[in-house]
DNA sequence: CCAGGACTTTGATCTCGATCAAATTTTTTC
DNA sequence: GAAAAAATTTGATCGAGATCAAAGTCCTGG
């Protein structure tokens, strides 16, 4: 269950982690400019401001499968996930389970970087990624300049916070395959009520960041069957929705739509850090 | 495990649901208004901004075992434990689980109404309780005039981010042993490091906060006789430190010290809302 | 396109923790 | 201070989900 051979990264700074031939820590592209600014925690800051934070940021672009946060490290960067995909997890006595899957275009770790606290999860990428670093010293430093940032920066916690709360809520009342059938209906939702759409993640990641193990998963998505959903490999056929929602007794406290809205480009909400 | 007959209580401005002969929807003692100056949230805003606060808000008395938060009601508040403690608790079909419980002097579900959005918990009062109410619209605007009091809050929220996350991973890589055993070592910690010590609140609140039953709890506890700590009604007895840290490992991400430090008044951390 | 590795599924078994039931202790109430 | 209610403990049993093992499938890199 546990992956191996981690290849360990002290801070993102070290740009020798990085990949490709140019060294790595570079200037952002023109183009991503805008996708950042749109996010809420930026979205309404002034220009200026925004400039700023930006100029002392840089990218990094990651190969598949790298560590690039270790759990109690300090938190020096809030980072923002631009291309690819990364997964934050947590570590304990040689266990480890997936806390949140971030995707573009979110930050993740805000509140470690506030605090200016180790971090509490580790991250990893999935794929080839490549993400914003902001030095969390100019981040504490604008928002006390900035009052619209600082607004900002408070309703982006807030909605951490309760992200992971109903996370946890729905860990703690409900039992697996409950978890399962309200996860497969949030996520149908998502994808704008569909009917039928694919799983933003493998398997074992949706398994673990649901508190089971991934034969547990597998198991239960085939008992789910006499539920009102198929699966075809990572696709989701749901083919009663009634009957569906009659067993996940989706809940607006645990399953949104609060809690799609706030998972802005995270599969698995709950990325502040 | 569920108590029943709950008496139902739309919002804290109903005064009616209130103790006491004396209309208790008060003005605030002076004997308090230090004790709420010195919470973090608190401490570091003007003057001025802290008494136009506490200037809109006003005191009530509840008995004991009262509900006076409903989840999904919409947050008007911020609350603000000085006497007595309640109870955060979770629902979802026909459930419940203990989420935390807050004790003075400290505020409870400040992410809710900075958020304006409906409770994600539920609240009772666990004896005889005197609560602060803090006008969440007072508190959003104050925030935008006091650059102070908004690094608090988002200090403050970043906190309870964490705490709530720290919980998160503790029940997710924990067994319920080891969730009992590092449990008893962080209330050791906050007594002081003390060998012995009073358990702060019930069994059943904090085997539902833990993620089990009373009855398991229980036999855990007896168990954990073989590995350092010996029961005595509610008072623990560490007989072997060294054994039981051995069995809890304690983790500074999980349990503090942080966790220690920011649970202020928290009993079973995390009281965000 | 093939080989190797990762992911997923299926089956068998086991165990931790839940549930049910009842006794006992503690707390509250009248 | 006795009766009642609530909380805790203990015992017996059950079951959801974990673990172990192995087969099957998908993906990827050479």
């Amino acid at each position: 269950m546990f992956s191996e051979g981690l290849i360990l990264l002290r801070a993102p700074l070290d740009v020798s982690q990085a990949e490709g031939s140019h060294l790595s820590g570079s200037t952002l592209r023109p183009e991503e400019l805008p996708e950042i600014r749109h996010l809420h925690l930026f979205r309404d800051m002034t220009q200026a401001s925004f400039e700023a934070l930006m100029a002392s940021s840089y990218a990094q672009n990651f190969p598949q499968g790298l560590d690039i946060i270790r759990q109690g490290d300090p938190a020096d960067f809030l980072h923002i996930v631009v291309e690819g995909s990364v997964e934050l997890f947590a570590q304990w006595s040689g266990r480890e389970c997936t806390m949140a899957v971030v995707q573009p275009v979110s930050t993740f770790i805000l509140a470690a970087s506030i605090r200016d606290a180790p971090y509490l999860m580790s991250a990893r990428t999935l794929e080839r990624t490549r993400i914003i670093l902001v030095p969390a010293a100019d981040l504490r430093a604008m928002f006390r300049r900035d009052t619209e940032f600082a607004v900002s920066v408070i309703t982006e916690l807030a909605a951490c916070y309760r992200s992971v709360v109903r996370s946890a809520k729905s860990l703690k009342l409900r039992n697996s395959r409950e978890r399962v059938a309200s996860y497969l209906l949030r996520q149908s939702m998502l994808a704008g009520g569909a009917t039928s759409y694919t799983l933003p993640v493998e398997k074992r990641l949706i398994a673990s960041y649901l508190g089971m193990t991934p034969e547990n998963l597998s198991r239960t998505l085939r008992m789910l069957e006499a539920d009102g959903v198929k699966m075809d490999g990572a696709r989701v056929i749901i083919t009663d929705r009634e009957k569906l929602t009659t067993l996940a007794q989706p809940d607006k406290l645990i399953d949104g739509p609060d809690a799609i809205a706030d998972a802005n480009g995270s599969d698995l909400p709950g990325a502040s850090g």
